[in-house]
DNA sequence: CTCAATTTGTTCGTATGTATG
DNA sequence: ACATACATACGAACAAATTGA
């Protein structure tokens, strides 16, 4: 009895797909660099347990996304220059949440006034009245790498609306008076890409995506912002960086 | 023209597997609540532009994942206790990666000494000598969430080696003395399982995974502690909280 | 230079799975 | 439930390019 091992026979979609995704991912990591040869097609049929002809369809896809040469008698290569593995990092402290813009984009898809506030599941802070809704895509160069939804305290957004309507909202927040008594919390899950992401992100339906929920609460606890962002996984990274002060 | 919208046609799989897909998302994240009806399968077929048959088959798929219930006559609806979108918080700041041990278990897989350290892309800091390698898997009940790789400093292992293989390291770190400076550094990627990882936590291979990379560095800058965690995405969300203090 | 080994490329055939009307 | 079309997975045979003995 053969250990199909790794790969799922049934319920998770197409083996070429899957042996695809493992070796576009190896190489998104770095595990496979560029110019590097890759084992031959026999060795990675017997590596994965399918068939030559299996591997050699993963292998074609590759090549036509751009990520592997190949060549008769030599064997298959990565690319040169693969158009993955080049991490756009975002650094998610407080700090660097504010200058993450040069060279972005953002445009604005939606907009509505006083709106009810989404479900939040956790017991951050309580809600104030109503909120003002955005939905935005932000974008690097030509590649769209996140959809945000956004809900501002009505009041907050009256206090400065030409600027919450053209800027960064959490740039023109750490802007104002009081800002120093202001609470972020991250919540991030690992999910895929639904429907309106795969659109809005150019990413297949099950693609690997970040989603960030933020919430911002003032010193009495309220909720003045929320915001539910959606990164591309192939192309976004978030950093972390903290000190270690034990209590 | 019609929308076909979010189903790629081609190159990504079965349909029914991605409507499915997107259904299990939505009980994941709670925009199908348990007990709810789910609308007609005609209406959903509508909704997706796909056939009738097609979405059966998805449904079938979720009734068997115990996260639907069908019943003729009346409708499909959302288990009321679907095992599924139940969240285990880490909270992934310096103090609470310490107590986050309770109802866990931690299992050893691989254990070697004296280990070059692995590439890291970055200029964190620098690597001192050879570390020690272990491979562990975390389990909460009978659930295992994450597969770590930990490359800890020999040096820093010399120092208490016993109670390094006994105990989450990151949490012995901090009763070191010097432990208030070091510098932590957490990179998060999405991405999808890979093989090994596929295997340890019960996944199929092209399932939403977080990929974290933790960086210890000493006030001198060496890097002390290489931590690769790859957390289950249908199961963990991790958290960061932090106040504002503008520079 | 020739030959053998290796590796990819191409083309059969066949069985099963998927999607639709 | 049935019929049809297409996709997927496998194995096998043979052709073409590369390498090194």
């Amino acid at each position: 009895m053969l250990e199909t091992a790794t790969l799922e026979r049934r319920n998770r979609g197409p083996l070429y797909l899957q042996v695809a995704g493992i070796i576009r991912r190896e190489i998104a990591n770095g595990i496979l660099k560029p110019s590097q040869r890759l084992p031959s097609i026999a060795e990675l049929a017997q590596k994965y347990q399918v068939a030559v002809v299996t591997v050699r369809q993963s292998i074609s896809l590759l090549e036509e996304e751009g990520l592997l040469l190949r060549q008769q008698g030599k064997g298959t290569f990565i690319s040169s220059e693969p158009k993955i593995g080049k991490w756009l990092v975002l650094k998610s402290d407080w700090n660097s949440l504010l200058h993450h813009l040069e060279g972005k984009q953002t445009k604005s898809l939606a907009v509505s006034d006083n709106v009810p506030p989404p479900a939040i599941d956790v017991r951050i802070g309580h809600f104030e009245g109503a909120y003002r809704f955005m939905k935005r895509i932000h974008s690097s160069g030509d590649i769209p790498y996140a959809l945000i939804e956004i809900y501002l305290s009505q009041r907050i957004y009256d206090l400065a609306p030409d600027e919450f309507d053209t800027s960064m909202v959490i740039s023109v927040l750490s802007e104002m008076k009081d800002a120093n008594t202001l609470d972020l919390h991250q919540s991030i899950f690992f999910t895929t890409a639904d429907h309106e992401t795969a659109n809005a992100l150019n990413l297949a339906s099950n693609a690997p995506i970040g989603d960030v929920v933020r919430v911002i609460t003032d010193k009495s606890g309220a909720i003045i912002y929320i915001g539910k962002t959606k990164y591309r996984g192939d192309f976004v990274k978030l950093e972390f960086t903290s000190r270690l002060h034990r209590k």
